[in-house]
DNA sequence: CTCAGAATTGATAACAATTATCATTTTATA
DNA sequence: TATAAAATGATAATTGTTATCAATTCTGAG
């Protein structure tokens, strides 16, 4: 992986300006800020990085893909009302490979939770 | 909603001939074992049925939407070798909606987990 | 039973999200 | 600084799913 100036504008901006956003949100974040962009380059460079770690693609929230700059084993919880998509530590889910592991006999490398229903500001 | 004769084929296709299924894989069953099948009319009764609690949609497997008939709560896993889909029963996560519901103050209706990892029989 | 209105269907167009293509430009390095 | 690999931008193509709409099928009241 080369340096690319695109590439560190689009992490920049997804790490400092932009919570969970889709590829959409961010694609229009960076046209303002920037005037610069380019869907392709947008979609390459966030497979490029969530394919080497650096940022998380959250899949399963809604039918579009949505990025975390926030690569710490962690959960989402999105609001059925107002959209919005909250963290949820690890902690609420204590020993949850090893579990199923256990029950599967199987090895697992990574673990997806998301929650829905109504937010505390909502409710 | 009505009877109808096409919403019976699928959810007995579902239930006793296909695990996990796309709609894909489901619409190429049907249209095996009864020639006939509109994709729109498959797509908008797994709809119907999942929006009615009949069956549950599974995000965030792949790109595509998987289908289940069983509506207990468990959670799927699913290899990266073989593609394989497996249950994982809810006992692996004791309390998981009451915690997260603790931290987040919200409400919390429903819960998705998906593991990847490699299963028993590709490891 | 039968008729009207609601629900469902099939065929297909439309749509949204994402990826592929490819000629041009940028980056790293020998 | 020449060269090869990597990255870009514009846009065509692809995939999965939903919308449209005329025709058919259900259902319940009379």
């Amino acid at each position: 992986m080369n340096y690319s100036r695109q590439r560190e504008i689009i992490l920049e901006t997804l790490t400092n300006n932009a919570v969970h956003p889709t590829a959409e949100e961010l694609y229009s974040l960076l046209e303002k800020e920037y005037g610069t962009a380019s869907l392709a380059t947008l979609y390459r460079n966030l497979n490029l990085l969530a394919a080497n770690g650096i940022i998380k693609k959250i899949d399963g929230l809604e039918q579009s893909s949505h990025y975390d700059h926030n690569i710490d084993e962690h959960y989402h919880f999105m609001c059925n009302k107002c959209k919005k998509v909250y963290d949820v530590s690890a902690a609420v889910a204590p020993g949850l490979i090893e579990q199923a592991e256990k029950e599967l006999g199987a090895d697992i490398e990574s673990c997806d939770i998301i929650f829905h229903g109504t937010c505390k500001d909502c409710k």
